[in-house]
DNA sequence: CGGCCTATTTATAATAC
DNA sequence: TGTATTATAAATAGGCC
């Protein structure tokens, strides 16, 4: 969205790293203000600058919002003052949170994937090139990564839809070995 | 952003709302994961739909962030498990989420106005209907809004530069009336 | 930092499946 | 809701105050 592309990579020059944050961060309360006037939804947004220094916006507060998010996922060390006992709904909803940060990055791999296709194509390599290309260590391992993060959030899904109970911190499904 | 231009008022059709809400909290998901990898902020958004449901993201996680940020902030329902005694910084900080929420109301209401300038330059309307419309009820609200907010903030601000102490929860500033 | 500017890239409204 | 397409509006990188 700027005079030049930019991956989504982190910005090495420490002022120039500042100067994208504050310019994003504008950008995302903006957007989040947006979302919470058009949709009516309510949501809450904390962050930390690459100083440090913290930063929040919250419709219609932050208090509210994250308040009524912690009575569902009491999972942060901060403790509840009439600790109510937990139903099965945390349980699903801690998979959601992990869910929307899985399809994220299956969206990253995806778009990644897809520009490395297209350049295949615009390079009209021979068809020798181009093989080579696909066996590549780097596209190998983010089709892995894709198919991985596919597997877990397709698990995740299925245990959300079943009552589950006592679920462990550990993974929850197996993944394929890298050789 | 799209085939055409749309106010930021609340979207009627409960469905088309919905609809409008995935996409936009998509978008909102992707550009907060941007934030956090190019300038390695640490960030957590929780929300709930307009049907109520419970969307979260978080790098490194929802938890880590909050935990940080209630530490610092004192103020939900939520007690912290060691109550060290507050600094003067959670005001500062208190002050600095409010801002942000208002900064982002001074620039709707700054481009709402910019808009309906540009409305009565382009109509080209005559002397007599262009005072009309300046004295408008609409406007001047959005002038009135626009400086109080604009009021407010600068007060904060001020406050911000100084070390408070026992800041209430009553408006910082006075007002001026409305008639 | 925070504004302002403009060439570009990105997000998304409308639409259909 | 998910997926895809596409015309268009909006965000923003880089640059300069």
């Amino acid at each position: 969205m700027g005079r030049r592309k930019i991956d989504i990579a982190e910005v090495k020059d420490p002022n120039d790293r500042q100067v994208t944050f504050s310019k994003r961060r504008t950008g995302l309360f903006k957007k989040a203000n947006d979302l919470s006037v058009k949709c009516g939804a309510e949501l809450a947004i904390v962050m930390f600058s690459p100083a440090k220094r913290p930063y929040s916006f919250g419709h219609p507060s932050v208090n509210v919002v994250a308040d009524k998010f912690l009575r569902k996922n009491p999972t942060s060390n901060y403790v509840r003052e009439n600790d109510a006992p937990d139903d099965e709904v945390d349980d699903i909803e801690r998979l959601r949170q992990q869910l929307s940060v899985v399809e994220v990055h299956i969206n990253e791999e995806q778009k990644k994937a897809t520009e490395l296709d297209e350049r295949e194509k615009e390079q009209e390599t021979s068809e020798a090139q181009n093989k080579e290309l696909q066996n590549s260590p780097v596209l190998r391992r983010m089709v892995e990564d894709y198919v991985d993060a596919i597997e877990v959030s397709e698990c995740m899904l299925l245990l959300a839809k079943e009552p589950v109970i006592g679920i462990s911190n550990r993974p929850i499904c197996k993944r394929r070995r890298r050789n």
